[in-house]
RNA sequence: GCACGCUUAGCUCAGUUGGUAGAGCAUCUCGUUUACACCGAGAGGGUCGCAGGUUCAAGUCCUGCAGCGUGCACCA
C-alpha cells in the first residue's frame, strides 16, 4: 500500500484508541484547563464570562465505576466540554461520598469474616481507623476510573464527604438549623433494621413480597387477622369504622372483657376511619409501638402505648411465658398456643404481602418507638436571605412550602418535565425526616448532654461532665448541603460568589427523592439561593434485553472493560445516542463496536485531509461558491448542535453529528472532492482543499464534547491550529472560519 | 388501588406548532478507486399496539381498551 504523501508519522492506522487515550489525558492533565483559573490565567476564557458550574453526584468512596456512572460522566461532561468552548467560566467538580451504611456494613463484613469479631468487640475508635483505611485505599481506585472516561473534572476542587471543610459545613448546617427550631428531638416511631442496629429514612425502604401464613384470630366477640401473632400480646384496643353498620352496637370507648394468649384482658372499642370496612372483617387490633399507622390511631386517640419487642426483635415481659425468646422462634409456639385455646379460626398458609426492608443491605423493617432528631419539614421560621422569588426575605416559610415554590416558580425546572408532576406529589406529602443513624461512621451529631441540659454547638461545651450524643447523621443530610458545601461554605468563598447556583445538577432519576428534594430545602434555607437552576434526570443504563444490570443475572457490562475493547469514546457514544432524557437505555456490546468503528472512521478522514499535500502559495481568500454553500451547511449543522445542547438534548446533538460527519462530509462531500483533487487546476484543488480543512475543523470541534479523545489526537496531528489543545479551542462561528461576513 | 411512562422496519430508537413514514444496527446483492473492509454503492423490509372521535388531513390532538415497565400507597 502506497503511503500517502504527508501523513505524520505517528498518524497509524487503525486508531488505537488504547494509547491515544494515556496520551490524551496526561496532555490534558498537564493542560490543567479543566481548573477555570488556568483558563482565565492563560487568556482561554474571559475574566468576567458567564459561568456555568455542575457538581458531581459523588460516587460511593468504595465502589467501582458502573455504566450508570458512565452515562452520568458522559453527559456532564459533554455539556462541561461545549460550555468552555463556548466561552464559559465553566467549572466541573469532583468529589466522592463516604455512604455511611454501604462503607460501615462493609468494613463490619470484612472483620466478621477474617478475624470473627464484631464492632463492639474492637470498639468505635478502632472501627473507624480501619474504615479510613479501606476508604482511602478504594478512593484511589474509583478517582482514577472517573478520569478514564475523559472527565474533565477540576480535580484542584476535589471534595470528600468526610474531609474537614465538609465536616465543618455539616455541623454548621445541624447547628443553624437546631437554632432555627427546625431540627428537634423526639420520641417518634421510626424505621428499625434490627440486622444493622440502626433507623432507616422512609426513602431507604424498600417493599419487597414475601408469602406468609395468615393467621384468622377470635378477638372476644370479633375476628381478627395478622401475620404477626407475635405483635399481638399488647392489644387491648380494638378498632373499628365509626360508619361499619356491622358494629354498630359497640360504642367507641365501651370496654369489654376477653380471653387473650395469656389469660383475661380488658378491650377498649376505638372508632377510627384508619379501619378499612372492606378488608376482612373490618375489626383489628392495633399495636401502637411496632406499626406506624398504628402508631397514628394511637395518638390521635391518645391511647397507651407499650413496646413488645426490642431492638433486637426479643419479645418483653409483656409476652409472658414467651418473653426472652426472638420473635422468629417464638411464633409457632404462640399460633400453637393459641389454637390449643381455641382462639385460632382459622390459617391462610400462602398470603402474599409486602414487608418493609432495608434496602441498603440490611434486614426486615421493624417500627419502634425511639427518641431519634428529626428535621420538621412543616416547622415554620423566617427566611433570613432570599434570592428565590416568591419567597420574600424575612418572611416565614416552611421546607415544605420552599420545595414548593422553587420549583413552581420555575427557579428550578426539572427535566423531563413530567417529574415535575412526581416531584410535586412527593413533596407534599413528605414527612419529618429522620436524621439520626446508630452507626458509627459518619457525620457525629453536634449535641452534647449533662443530666437534663443540652447544648448544641460546633464545639464541645465548656465544663466537666458534658457527653457527646452517640449517633451520626444520615448520609443524606451532609448530601444535601453538596451544591455549597463543595465550595467552601459556610465560608463566604469566591467560589461559592461564583459557581453557586450551579446551572445543572445531573443525576439518576431513582434519587429524585433521596437527594435532589433534601437540596433544594437545605440550600435555600442555608443560603437563600436554589442548589440549581437545571435538573436533568437521566434514565437507568439496562442489557440489550432490558433487564436491569446485576451480578445474579450476570448481565452486567464492565465500562472499563468496555473502554479496554473499544475506547472511551465509543463508550460514552453508546451512552448518549438513543438515549432520550429520564428514559432508560438498553447497551449491548454491539452498539459499543458500532461507535468504535465511529472513531476509526474520524481517524480516517483526517489521515486523507490532513495527507493531502498543500498547495500553500495557491490558497485563495475566498473559496468557489460550490465549496462555500458546503461550510455554510457545516456551519448551519453547527448551530443546530448548539440548539440540541442548549435545550439538553445531547442524544439529537450527537446522532446529528455523527450523522453528517459519516454519511454527509466522508460519504459525499469527500468522494465528491476527490476528482477535483486529481485534476490539474490548482485555483479549484486549493479551494477543495481550504473547504475540507474548514469542515475537519468544525467537525472536530463539534464531535469533541462527546469524543473528546480522537479529536483531540487528531487535533494534535494538524500542522497549525489555533490553540494547543482542542480542548479550549473555539466553539464554530461563522466568523471564525475561512467563511467570512456571509449570513449563514 | 393511584400516578407516570412506553408500544413506529428483525433489533435499538428519532419523528419539536397535525401536511406523502426516517436513521443506525442486522439481512441480501454488488464493489478494492487519493483515507478507511473498523470501508463504499445499492436493495428488501412498517395496516406507526387495538377501537372509536375531532379534522380537508392524525404516528402526531381527544376518549376508551390492551400489553409491558416504573414510582407511590397499601390490608391489620
Amino acid at each position: 500500500m502506497e503511503p500517502s504523501k504527508n501523513i505524520p508519522e505517528d498518524f497509524l492506522k487503525p486508531y488505537n484508541s488504547l494509547e491515544q487515550e494515556a496520551k490524551m489525558l496526561s496532555l490534558w492533565e498537564a493542560g490543567g484547563y479543566a481548573n477555570p483559573d488556568v483558563c482565565v490565567e492563560k487568556g482561554v476564557t474571559a475574566a468576567d464570562a458567564e459561568t456555568f458550574s455542575i457538581v458531581l453526584p459523588p460516587p460511593n468512596v468504595t465502589g467501582t465505576l458502573h455504566m450508570g456512572h458512565a452515562a452520568m460522566l458522559a453527559i456532564e461532561d459533554i455539556l462541561i466540554r461545549y460550555h468552555r468552548m463556548k466561552g464559559f467560566k465553566t467549572l466541573w467538580l469532583p468529589g466522592t461520598d463516604s455512604a455511611a451504611i454501604a462503607t460501615q456494613s462493609k468494613v463490619e463484613e470484612t472483620l466478621y469474616k477474617e478475624e470473627k469479631k464484631t464492632r463492639h468487640d474492637i470498639g468505635r475508635e478502632n472501627l473507624l481507623e480501619r474504615i479510613d483505611i479501606f476508604t482511602e485505599a478504594s478512593k484511589a481506585i474509583i478517582i482514577d476510573q472517573l478520569k478514564r472516561m475523559g472527565s474533565s473534572l477540576d480535580w484542584s476542587r476535589y471534595a470528600y464527604t468526610m474531609d474537614e471543610t465538609r465536616y465543618k459545613a455539616v455541623m454548621t448546617a445541624f447547628v443553624r438549623m437546631y437554632e432555627a427550631g427546625l431540627i428537634y428531638r423526639g420520641d417518634r416511631i421510626v424505621n428499625w433494621d434490627p440486622k444493622l442496629q440502626t433507623t432507616v429514612s422512609d426513602e431507604e425502604i424498600e417493599y419487597k413480597e414475601q408469602t406468609d401464613p395468615f393467621y384468622y384470630l377470635q378477638y372476644g366477640p370479633f375476628q381478627i387477622a395478622t401475620v404477626r401473632p407475635e405483635t399481638k400480646f399488647g392489644d387491648k384496643y380494638v378498632v373499628m369504622h365509626p360508619d361499619d353498620k356491622r358494629y354498630e352496637q359497640y360504642k367507641h370507648g365501651e370496654v369489654i372483657e376477653l380471653e387473650w394468649i395469656n389469660g383475661p384482658i380488658t378491650a377498649t372499642i376505638i372508632k377510627d376511619k384508619a379501619a378499612d370496612r372492606e378488608f376482612g372483617s373490618g375489626v383489628m387490633t392495633i399495636t401502637p409501638a411496632h406499626s406506624l399507622i398504628d402508631f397514628e390511631i394511637a395518638q390521635r386517640h391518645n391511647l397507651d402505648i407499650e413496646p413488645v419487642i426490642d431492638d433486637r426483635g426479643i419479645l418483653l415481659p409483656i409476652a409472658g411465658e414467651f418473653a426472652g425468646q426472638h420473635i422468629k422462634k417464638a411464633r409457632p409456639m404462640i399460633v400453637a398456643k393459641m389454637a390449643e385455646k381455641g382462639l385460632l379460626v382459622r390459617t391462610d398458609e400462602k398470603y402474599v404481602h409486602n414487608v418493609a426492608t432495608n434496602s441498603r443491605g440490611g434486614g426486615t423493617i421493624e417500627p419502634q418507638i425511639k427518641k431519634q432528631w428529626w428535621l420538621g419539614v412543616d416547622r415554620e421560621f423566617t427566611i433570613n436571605h432570599s434570592e428565590v422569588p416568591s419567597i420574600p426575605l424575612g418572611s416565614k416559610t416552611t421546607l415544605k412550602e420552599i420545595l414548593k415554590i422553587a420549583v413552581e416558580s420555575k427557579a428550578i425546572q426539572i427535566m423531563p418535565e413530567r417529574f415535575e408532576k412526581v416531584y410535586f406529589h412527593w413533596a407534599e406529602n413528605l414527612r419529618d425526616w429522620c436524621l439520626s443513624r446508630q452507626l458509627w461512621f459518619g457525620h457525629r451529631i453536634p449535641v452534647w448532654y449533662r443530666g437534663k441540659e443540652v447544648y448544641c454547638g460546633l464545639e464541645a461545651p465548656e465544663g466537666e461532665g458534658w457527653e457527646q450524643d452517640r449517633d451520626t447523621l444520615d448520609t443524606w443530610f451532609s448530601s444535601g448541603l453538596w451544591t455549597f458545601s463543595t465550595l467552601g461554605w459556610p465560608n463566604e468563598t469566591e467560589d461559592l460568589k461564583t459557581y453557586h447556583p450551579t446551572t445543572v445538577l445531573e443525576t439518576g432519576y431513582d434519587i429524585l427523592f433521596f437527594w435532589v428534594i433534601r437540596m433544594i430545602e437545605m440550600t435555600v434555607f442555608h443560603t437563600g439561593q436554589v442548589p440549581f437552576k437545571h435538573v436533568y434526570l437521566h434514565g437507568l443504563v439496562r442489557d440489550g434485553q432490558g433487564r436491569k444490570m446485576s451480578k445474579s443475572l450476570g448481565n452486567i457490562i464492565n465500562p472499563l472493560d468496555m473502554i479496554e475493547k473499544y475506547g472511551a469514546d465509543a463508550t460514552r457514544l453508546s451512552l448518549i445516542i438513543g438515549a432520550q432524557i429520564g428514559n432508560d437505555l438498553k447497551l449491548s456490546e454491539d452498539r459499543v463496536r458500532g461507535y468504535k468503528h465511529f472513531a476509526n472512521k474520524i481517524w480516517n478522514i483526517a489521515r486523507f485531509v490532513i495527507g493531502e499535500e498543500p498547495i500553500l502559495d495557491l490558497i485563495p481568500n475566498e473559496l468557489n461558491p460550490e465549496d462555500e454553500e458546503l461550510l455554510r451547511e457545516a456551519h448551519r449543522l453547527a448551530a443546530e448542535i448548539s440548539n440540541h445542547i442548549d435545550t439538553f438534548r445531547l442524544d439529537l446533538a450527537a446522532d446529528a453529528v455523527y450523522h453528517y460527519v459519516w454519511h454527509r462530509f466522508a460519504d459525499e462531500i469527500i468522494e465528491e472532492s476527490k476528482a477535483t483533487l486529481k485534476s490539474d487546476n490548482p485555483t479549484a484543488r486549493a479551494s477543495k482543499q481550504l473547504m475540507l480543512h474548514e469542515i475537519l475543523i468544525i467537525s472536530l470541534k463539534l464531535l469533541h464534547p462527546f469524543m473528546p479523545f480522537v479529536t483531540e489526537a487528531i487535533w494534535q496531528q494538524l500542522p497549525s491550529k489555533e490553540s494547543n489543545l482542542l480542548m479550549v479551542a473555539k466553539w464554530p462561528h461563522p466568523a471564525q472560519s475561512a467563511l467570512r461576513g456571509e449570513p449563514v
